[in-house]
RNA sequence: CGGGACGUGGCCCAGCCUGGUAGGGCGCCUGCUUCGGAUGCAGGAGGUCGCAGGUUCAAAUCCUGCCGUCCCGACCA
């Protein structure tokens, strides 16, 4: 842990509010204090630190350590998964698909039936090889990845063109025994959902592979505020066994980029492995041809790296477990039951306040906590800005004669803009906008940073110059298609081909020079480091 | 798996070089007191110093191995 020498550890982003902070006597313990007790690094300081600090702070989850490379996902991290599950899960359906559940452990042999499959994931799995206190007869993998399983049940269910499309998805845990881990971005389990599918026809796969991305792209960029960009994976980047390989990347605050989502053309090759063959209309018989799509928990790291500050976390509302927390100032018993009276009074007026969408098919009640923990106010206020919650509200005896609330949003819509003053009424009568702005706020911050972190690169130069060290942007350059520049590029500056960018998604194709071998190209690709 | 850093009560760390069997701050508990931006007072609980061997009269401290965490690579949601 890096420390701070002199003068307190403030966060940037709190200190950047005029907030009327005495500057204190520099003590030696200044940054160890607080309820939650740790520190936040600064981004500046340390990326990585501060990551991980934001996670231990914010009481999104902690590193398993007894179980190598997993992490307990605690109770607010949990909540702002079943967030995510609970919109995709509305979307998956809408789009016709219906969950099931297949089994955590598949047959050793399955993952061998398909060439590329083994290849990509044999190296990263677990193998149960005793049960019952006996050696069993063939070794069970924990599935890192369903493909298999589902294909082999696939097989037994579908044996007609009207059998088709079969829109399947599951909500489940996968392992991955990867080399190097790092908490909700890469962990040896983790949570996610799985797509699968089975098409009749390529064309009605594609267009399935195609409206799921489009899924993540709209959920990602309304639901978490996080801008991505839509692409198409080269052939060295794709998913072990698909024809091609769909995905949306995010930016990171420190240019890097992050892979949140994919969704993969699995065109007839686990159809073959696994004999899924139906009866068309003409009576011919084929392989069906299958998709799958997937997004993670991944996607939690992803929402702390894209709006999260100096001061801890930051949700975006509708992911928000918490959407607001009424801190109670009093002095004196009589103050204390006045003021936690009306806390309680408010809470119940804004808990009935339903913030879903329009056209949801759920309601979302706001969900409130009156803090009334034995603890000053403004230990209060660095806790909750820690974990996140969008708005705070003051209630203290002025407010209550005013029958006004104080409220402090968690990021500031402009700049010097602190605690604000409102009637109770007008508050109540406002808050689902306000909320609604401040989720558009964020996403537009996010989208500001992006764009003013993507540049179009024409020169190997200015290439090597932007990739220097540990520094990331998104690069929109010209490539000659080759893998072996792909390679190369990967080789001298560790940054990679994120993704082809869908119509749309880039800068408008124009043909070009490659930017390292100066061959001919019909359009820029998206260039960066990647987590 | 390679390179680096590290593992001491819940958190952050001192002690280790120069062995003699554990210390601070925060947090926690009890009571008091405060309460519009966090470090009030008193008392108290809590540690096989990551694990296993070895050296030694004696190991948190020295040696070896292992495990785990973090960072940087190779691999991936």
């Amino acid at each position: 842990m890096s420390t701070h020498s002199g003068g307190p550890c403030l966060p940037a982003a709190a200190s950047a509010s005029s907030r009327g902070m005495k500057p204190k006597a520099s003590s030696e313990h200044e940054e160890h204090i607080g309820k939650a007790g740790g520190k936040i690094t600064l981004r500046a300081d340390d990326y990585p630190q501060w990551y991980q600090d934001v996670i231990r702070e914010a009481e999104m989850a902690e590193p398993a350590k007894v179980v190598k490379g997993c992490m307990v996902i605690k109770p607010h991290g949990y909540a702002v998964w079943e967030k995510i599950q609970r919109e995709l899960d509305g979307r998956f359906k809408a789009t016709g698909h219906k969950n099931a559940y297949f089994p955590l452990l598949i047959p050793q042999s399955f993952i061998t039936k398909e060439a590329e499959h083994v290849e990509g994931f044999a190296p990263e799995l677990a193998v149960v090889t005793h049960a019952g206190g006996e050696a069993l007869d063939e070794p069970y993998v924990i599935r890192p990845t369903s493909e298999t399983v589902i294909g082999y049940f696939f097989s037994h269910w579908v044996d007609s063109y009207r059998d088709l499309p079969l829109l399947i998805n599951q909500w489940a845990n996968v392992m991955r025994w990867e080399k190097r881990t790092r908490m909700f971005l890469r962990t040896t389990e983790f949570l996610w959902q799985e797509g699968h599918t089975a098409h009749a026809s390529h064309e009605e796969a594609q267009e399935e592979v195609r409206r799921m991305l489009g899924v993540y792209g709209d959920f990602a960029e309304e639901v978490m505020a996080m801008p991505v960009i839509r692409g198409v994976k080269t052939d060295s980047e794709k998913f072990a066994g698909a024809l091609q390989s769909t995905c949306i990347e995010a930016m990171m605050q420190d240019g890097k980029a992050l892979q949140a989502g994919t969704s993969h053309d699995l065109g007839q090759n686990f159809g073959r492995a696994f004999n899924v063959m139906f009866q068309t209309q003409s009576g011919a018989r084929d392989y069906v041809w299958q998709t799958s799509w997937g997004v993670s928990t991944r996607l939690i790291g992803g929402l702390i790296m894209t709006h999260s500050d100096d001061a801890g976390l930051v949700l975006p509302p509708r992911l928000a477990p918490i959407h607001i927390v009424i801190v109670p100032i009093f002095r004196g018993d009589d103050e204390r039951s006045r003021v936690l009276a009306a806390c309680a009074k408010l809470r119940d007026q804004l808990v009935d306040i339903d913030i879903a969408p329009p056209r949801a098919r759920y309601r979302d009640f706001l969900e409130v906590v009156v803090d009334d923990r034995d603890m000053k106010p403004g230990a209060k206020f660095y806790d909750w800005e820690r974990k996140g919650v969008p708005v705070r509200v003051e209630l203290g005896p002025k407010d209550l004669e005013k029958d006004q609330v104080c409220v402090k949003m968690r990021v500031d819509s402009e700049a010097g803009k602190g605690k604000e003053f409102i009637p109770t009424a007008q508050f109540l009568a406002t808050v689902r906008e306000r909320l609604t702005k401040f989720q558009d706020a964020l996403l537009a911050a996010a989208r500001q940073r992006t764009l003013a972190r993507s540049v179009e690169l024409n020169t190997w130069d200015e290439f090597l110059r932007t990739f220097a060290g540990e520094q990331s942007s998104f690069a929109w350059c010209h490539w000659d298609g080759t893998r072996e520049t792909e390679a190369k590029i990967k080789e001298q500056t560790r940054a990679t081909i994120r993704c082809i960018p869908l119509p749309g998604q880039g800068p408008a194709p124009e043909p070009g020079a490659c930017i390292l071998t100066g061959k001919p190209s019909p359009q820029r690709v998206l260039i960066a480091k990647a987590y």
